[in-house]
DNA sequence: CAAGTTGAGTTGCAATATGCAAGTTAGCAG
DNA sequence: CTGCTAACTTGCATATTGCAACTCAACTTG
């Protein structure tokens, strides 16, 4: 097991910026994305989702948002093994801004885009 | 001049993950909020904002903001120099995602990030 | 309970992207 | 036409991502 450096750089003082410190990456709001629509998943329903993921980078960016406390283990007695993970409450506030890049992509992307799927919903 | 690459790495057909195929990094939403929260802005002025972004990155990223029509200049027929930049519609549409950015940090990053600006708002 | 299978990661290394400093070019002011 | 400066470009060091292979512990099957 590595000690895992879990260092933000705070690039300045604004919350947007530092919004994006944390979630600033291609993958981190996928992850979020995926509990929000399926509630609980396991590391491999995130490895098998269709945008796929590389463990390394899964491994890293689930260890990430637990030491947030943005996800966390369903039952955290347990093993790893089958054990899933889900949205804290403060991940699962992310929820508004993922409603608001599906709306946007849904009017303004499908031009650029043309397979992308215009009338998805988040449940 | 470089003749630069833009082709966009569509990971799936999900809105979500390509809205983050074209604004997934830690620098395209903040040259956004430059914009939304100025109006215009020139190159110097993203330049000297307090985050620092290095002049290359920012250069590529003008570059693939306006190739994916986000932005624009304020005078297209004149030269670069004091010629500053603005959203477009498509550009303006991002607003809410970056209001849901700072509510979110406002609330949920406060505690982990002491001297965040806690009662920042976008005009 | 030994052997195989599967979930959940690690590790090593190549390919990209980012960061930093220095250099270049083209408008403008005088 | 000379110097100043905004707007880039280039080169190179460092960091992050991507891919494939490997480990390891937890079940499950005979």
């Amino acid at each position: 097991m590595t000690p895992i450096e879990n260092e933000i750089v705070w690039r300045s003082e604004c919350p947007i910026s530092s919004a994006l410190d944390v979630l600033g990456d291609k993958w981190s709001l996928l992850v979020i994305r995926d509990l929000v629509v399926h509630g609980t998943r396991t590391y491999s329903d995130f490895r098998d989702a269709p945008e796929g993921i590389a463990t390394n980078i899964l491994a890293t960016r689930l260890n990430l948002l637990s030491s947030l406390d943005l996800i966390e283990r369903v039952d955290p007695e347990r093993s790893a093994r089958g054990n899933a993970y889900r949205l804290t409450e403060r991940g699962a506030a992310l929820r508004p801004i993922l409603v608001e890049f599906l709306k946007w992509a849904q009017c303004h992307l499908v031009d650029m885009h043309p397979s992308i799927h215009g009338d998805a919903r988040i449940r």
